[in-house]
DNA sequence: AGCTATTAATAAAT
DNA sequence: TATTTATTAATAGCT
């Protein structure tokens, strides 16, 4: 919605990029606030920009309520319980939980082309064909989702044809009935006519006739 | 944007209500996690639906930092943080990191394009844009590294030649030297040959003279 | 869940 | 930064 597609990575340019952050934080403040009161739900968005300022929205301007009922929600007491055996080992845990995590940002990132100056050029090399595979499987997993879309319009189409054909054929029919009693009709007014009628108008079922068998089908094909 | 305005209150009928909030939380999210990407924004959105469950996003999959970040900002107190204190919130924290752990795993294994099925289309395709402009990004690098290496290397070939060549020089002179010190050594030795010395066999230095100049250098070009 | 007519959001230009 | 405008994106109301 704007003068062209936007590609969903970081915008470079640090002007637009203030000025899309700008703008599309109203447009999220807003959104939150619309969904919030038309569909009576809970909402509390955070939002900090690169240099540190905090935007928010809550429901009912109460945001610690919404995030202690996260908090609750999101780490449930059961699983807690379990995993408290672990408390007695927390020096150990904690810190490998910490670099564990740590460790797999840092691949994120690497993957997303980001941070990379600490990499040699070995290792860089070696991402860049990991990350060329990756993109073969994407874009195989995409054809195949595509080509099952496909395949299904395909069937469809196939089907809307033959209903078609059906109702065509149904119409020829219920056409060729019409003309039959049309033609009784006529034989019988034409004696009719002899008689008494001659000069009326013609029945009007005659004029309301279906002049020709025109059929046609419409399916859209959107991917 | 739909059919007709829509005013700003809640929608009484329930079915309406209840789509409504699944369309618009689903765009919500969506755009919540754009002007994440797009601006480089930190971002921590928590809806609840009127019957209480959740939907939630953050950037970097970690809603915890950012709450925190927000309580720091709003309330200037620190929260509990360091690894003791964080001890006595052990059944809290556990699950979180693994919980975390296991988001993030999830999304290695998406960027290297593994685990693909439960992607949607519109997810695929995110990912794919997401890894091209990775690939870019580190092809960026790697040339940028290359070329490095490459002046480096030119460099270093240029300082050579220049060691080479004053080497040279400075062994033409000595050359020249010594071959002055032979002469005058051969014009001595004449005439002490011809007193008593004669026969024996040349002094060991004219033995090491160098014959010719032949400078040879080498470097590498290892990339 | 899927489909359009419409409105809303917003990218680019000013 | 605010406004304008051309476009794209979101989605309301239906099926």
């Amino acid at each position: 919605m704007g003068r062209g597609r936007v590609q969903l990575k970081r915008i470079e340019n640090k002007i637009s990029r203030q000025v899309t952050f700008s703008k599309r934080r109203s447009g999220l403040l807003k959104k939150a606030q619309e969904i919030s009161i038309l569909c009576d739900a809970e909402v509390g968005l955070i939002v900090f920009s690169t240099k540190g300022k905090l935007f928010e929205f809550s429901t009912d301007s109460s945001m610690e309520r919404i995030i202690e009922k996260y908090e609750e929600y999101a780490y449930s007491e059961k699983r807690a319980n379990n995993d408290c055996e672990r408390k007695e080992n927390w020096c150990h845990e904690y810190p490998k939980l910490t670099a564990r995590i740590e460790l797999l940002q840092r691949n994120i990132r690497n993957y997303a082309g980001e941070d990379l100056d600490p990499l040699s050029l070995r290792e860089l090399q070696n991402l860049e064909q990991q990350i060329d595979n990756a993109l073969k499987r994407i874009r195989t997993r995409t054809n195949q989702l595509m080509n099952g879309s496909i395949s299904q319009l395909q069937k469809k189409e196939k089907s809307l044809h033959e209903q078609n054909n059906l109702l065509a054929k149904q119409l020829l029919k219920e056409n060729e009935k019409q003309q039959a009693e049309e033609s009784n009709k006529e034989e019988e007014e034409g004696l009719a006519k002899d008689a008494s009628n001659f000069g009326l108008p013609k029945s009007p079922s005659e004029l309301h006739r279906i002049p020709s068998l025109t059929i046609r089908y419409y399916f859209s094909l959107s991917l």
